[in-house]
RNA sequence: GGUGCCAUAGCCAAGUGGUAAGGCAUAGGUCUGCAAAACCUUGAUCCCCGGUUCAAAUCCGGGUGGCACCU
């Protein structure tokens, strides 16, 4: 059985950690393509703010997963995993290796971990009338409803969390069935992956800070402004819209404050959500971590990090 | 040199006699169809010294620092 699994190598991490040069210099060194693992990476356009990478930093290795989606396009992780397992398939079947790369953590552990999602269920005409409910009524009104046909899930969310409680309710609107049912049938499937993950962190979390910042800086070099103007112009899709790096900038558009103070804030919300995918990696203790900050150069980092590869 | 105002957690800030609201940040965490989102948890004895009082961040005196105005 295990034999006839596909070897995937994951890089994943914070955003700022150096995830793409890394891969690229993986994917060189063992003939692989790099399959991306980023729900922002997706759409077309948004380029500077989501650090795509630029053909340069690609140096000639196949990145898949891309911007090919319209910023308007609705995405998610069901749709992710489908379509990433179709291209690892591929990539294994012409005899190169899959190297996924990104920061995605509800993508990442999807896909390694094979979660099965069924066909599409939403309703968002219920959602909605939820939404105004959990407004009228109070959120515990919803969570009590939800504790009536599903204790188990309604145990796990707190009030507070209107998105979950809904879609839990939507759930059994839509199929009858109860997350914590549904849930539990999606990891049926053993996982046709047999992965080797390693997170790059930074054992001093102000390193980590301090990339962020420059890096940053470097995207307002580079027409940060620009293009958080053009899709202030033509609002993003719901699922582009929450991309950090644009919504930050829309005050200034607006008049309402100063370019400083949303670069500002810009650099701390990228810098609470690299925290956020910190605990997202943190919890898989098969991820194997790496420390950017102990490594005196680029290639110690690399030699370390293909000794795990080939050792696994 | 004089007069007035202010001094509470990293920042903003409420509280005017009974043992310190709140917001933001920080740190940690949750996560199954919007996830770069959403949500949870997380800290102080109130500039210093002295006094009044059963009791002071809160009143009085002095000091230090800042701001404003005046000469």
């Amino acid at each position: 059985m295990a034999e006839s699994k596909i070897p995937l190598i994951a890089i994943v991490g914070p955003t700022a950690s150096g995830k793409t040069s890394l891969a690229v210099a993986v994917c060189k060194a063992i003939g692989g393509e790099a399959v991306s693992c980023d729900s922002m990476q997706i759409y077309k356009g948004m380029d500077i703010a989501t650090a795509k990478p630029t053909a340069e930093e690609m140096q000639g290795i196949p990145h898949h997963f891309i911007g090919f989606a319209e910023p308007d396009e609705v995405f998610s992780v069901a749709k992710y995993c489908e379509s990433a397992k179709e291209i690892i398939e591929d990539i294994h079947s012409r005899g190169k290796k899959a190297v996924l790369v990104g920061g995605t953590g509800l993508y990442y552990s999807s896909l390694v971990d094979n979660i099965e999602f069924l066909p599409e269920e939403t309703d968002f005409e219920y959602r909605e009338m939820l939404r105004k409910r959990a407004e009228a009524e109070g959120a515990q009104a919803l969570l009590d409803e939800l504790a009536a046909i599903d204790p188990e899930a309604a145990a796990k969310l707190h009030p507070n969390n209107i998105g979950r409680v809904i879609r839990a309710l939507e759930i059994y609107h839509t199929t009858g069935k109860t997350i914590t049912d549904q849930n539990g049938q999606s990891r049926n499937e053993a996982s046709p992956f047999e992965t080797v993950a390693i997170c790059l962190d930074a054992r001093d979390r102000q390193f980590l800070y301090d990339r962020i910042n420059k890096r940053v800086d470097i995207m307002l070099e580079n027409g940060l402004v620009d293009e958080a103007r053009a899709f202030y112009e033509n609002p993003l899709g719901r699922t582009a819209k929450q991309a950090i790096g644009y919504k930050e900038l829309n005050p200034f558009f607006a008049g309402e404050k100063t370019l400083e103070e949303c670069i500002e804030n810009l650099k701390m919300q990228t810098r609470r959500y690299a925290k956020r995918q910190l605990t997202w990696f943190r919890r898989d203790e098969r991820i194997k971590f790496v420390y950017i900050d102990d490594y005196a150069c680029f290639d110690d980092m690399l030699k370390a990090v293909l000794k795990i590869i080939v050792k696994e």
